[in-house]
DNA sequence: ATGAAAGCGCTAACAG
DNA sequence: CTGTTAGCGCTTTCAT
């Protein structure tokens, strides 16, 4: 468009010098004497140059980028606040180490295959994938290719072709279902078989129910798992576990759980409604206030994921923060470590767990 | 890292022909026969082949890329589902028009100095800039190397160095409040001065008052004197029209707004209480829930933005859409036109206003 | 229809 | 300390 952006060689021209010169004072090598620098730089000024990055990348053979992938179909997480998170966290990491990341968006077809092309093109030095879905056509790109990448979002029950990152799903839910249980908060996560066993010890509540999320969503499945291990160890001659199982996450759902339960007539102080996020646990306490409960006086209940939510309803809930603000620099971290060829990086297979925090509220 | 990426050369070798042919069936560009086309595709296949990206571009001198910055203060709008609806809403624009979308985040000042050192560089053929500050440092630069960008975000009472986009607070907000006032609806924004004139309509709230946002936000100011502007045209004889000035745009500010105007006994069945958001607006209601006043019944109130609060309210919010799921689109639809040279492409100080929609509810 | 050759703007040995 | 010379992988005339 405009009249000949000023190039390496106009600056070495002008500085008398010649452009390796230039090049040397550029990328800070030794090399260039004093006086010459103070031309090179003067020259720079005057004609107002900086250098190009697509041609940069392509002499040094990488792009000092880190590209942050995000495949969500747009009804689905893609307005969730985690999402947000990520990508700032990651930013602010790879600003750290000296990458810059860039976010990709791949709402459709066209933009999947889009950025699988620019992925095949090496377009960045390393990628971070963030989608739900573990057959993503990316990861056999990905494999082929010996691509650096870090995956997170689909769960860790089934081995990537890549380093994965999670949420400690099992041992959150460990946790957070003992507290509610026993009230005893702390220890460690998986508990060792003499400190788990036995019903001999004073339960609060001994009647716990699960609402389940949609079992093919990221971390459902590992939380519904842990707390089927949780309760058969903490009340092993228990049998009949109600486990509710929401098609989505909606507040209605977990409402209709409730009042199923509640017609059953199983509801009794007794009672410990553990729901699978944070929305599924307003529902049900919304209704359990309507069928005339109270919480946790009556009925405890517990949330996940520490979402607003969590704190604008009455009474406040207990739940699980999963610190995803932590997940975009943990990622980043890792990519990074691997394109530096680190001995230590993560291989295919991995999954890197994030440590979770129980917060306990008024709820249960 | 791997035994070397298989290039254009590789392919012309294998598939006996020379890397000129091979660039121009790659290119889809017509003088390759039918059968050396063949082979080329089975060479491609073979060796897994595809064109670095970072090559073409360089050879190209265009990248097929659009870089939309999102420049704010993490404490800030980070987190605002705005950002995401701008983000997702730009990337299916681009993707349609065959542009790659990636978004950069500036943080801090080292991801900002980055940042700028990518667009200097040439790192993309466009950029869409969201910022709240009217003096970020990109509009310079922009301005000095003639790129091609568009911004969003600084509002629209100032001219900005390059084609601009925002929401139509002005025409809105006068249509809201004409809203609230007379009940009418529809009609255009900007009402003519015979249609606007006069008190001898009959009015439905006769004492409007105006809680505001802080006055550096986007859009704050421009809805603040449109607001005014309204009111003086709809009630001309009206001159001590309240109007409390938030520092923040938290529910509490609002309720300490209302609270007062309370406490002078201003409020009455003649008031309307109109929001500069949804956040107010919700914080205003309490408030007078909590003072004992019915909302419509007693006082009106309006908020804007027709956020996820609007509905989760009771009543809910009779508010404005400033449908920013266009916002993305539309500037990436503009800095196209200006990389295509398109002749009626928006020039520097041009705003381009996006129509909103004026949601009535119950709350006014 | 195809090949040869000259860039795109920069980095990185290698001499001197 | 500095200049010369090859590339990096691809596009694009210009001949043939």
């Amino acid at each position: 468009m405009t009249a000949h952006r000023p190039t390496i060689y106009d600056v070495a021209e002008r500085a008398g010098t010649s452009y390796a010169t230039v090049s040397r004072y550029l990328n800070g090598r030794a090399g260039v004497a004093p006086k010459t620098a103070e031309r090179i730089e003067q020259a720079i000024r005057d004609i107002d140059y900086s250098p190009s990055s697509t041609a940069r990348s392509l002499a040094q053979q990488r792009t000092q980028l880190i590209a942050l992938i995000i495949h969500v179909s747009s009804t689905d997480a893609a307005y969730d606040p985690n999402t947000m998170e990520i990508i700032a966290s990651a930013n602010a990491r790879a600003t750290r180490e000296g990458w810059q990341l860039v976010t990709l968006l791949s709402e459709n077809d066209t933009s999947r295959a889009n950025i699988e092309r620019l992925v095949s093109g090496g377009f960045a030095d390393g990628y971070l994938l963030y989608t739900l879905q573990d057959d993503d056509p990316l990861l056999p790109l990905f494999a082929r290719r010996s691509i650096h990448a870090v995956i997170s979002g689909t769960g860790y029950l089934h081995p990537m072709p890549c380093p994965a990152v999670d949420a400690d799903n099992t041992g959150s839910m460990r946790e957070l279902v003992r507290y509610v249980l026993t009230g005893e908060t702390g220890g460690g996560a998986h508990g060792t078989s003499d400190t788990a066993a036995g019903g001999s010890r004073r339960l609060r509540r001994t009647r716990p129910a699960y609402i389940s999320g949609p079992v093919n969503m990221p971390g459902a499945p590992e939380r519904l798992t842990a707390f089927n291990e949780i309760v058969s160890e903490l009340l092993p001659d228990e049998h009949d576990i109600p486990v509710y199982y929401s098609p989505d996450w909606r507040q209605t759902s977990a409402a209709a759980a409730v009042r199923a339960w509640h017609e059953d007539g199983v509801l009794t102080t007794r009672d410990a409604v553990i729901c699978a996020n944070d929305t599924l646990a307003v529902g049900a306490i919304e209704e359990l206030h309507r069928l005339g409960y109270e919480v946790p006086g009556d009925v405890a209940v517990s949330g996940f994921d520490n979402s607003s939510a969590a704190t604008s309803i009455t009474p406040q809930l207990t739940t699980v923060d999963q610190h995803m603000e932590r997940r975009g620099w943990v990622m980043a971290g890792m990519v990074i470590d691997a394109i530096r060829g680190a001995s230590d990086a993560a291989k295919p297979g991995e999954t890197v767990l994030i440590a979770t925090d129980l917060v306990v509220r008024a709820s249960a």
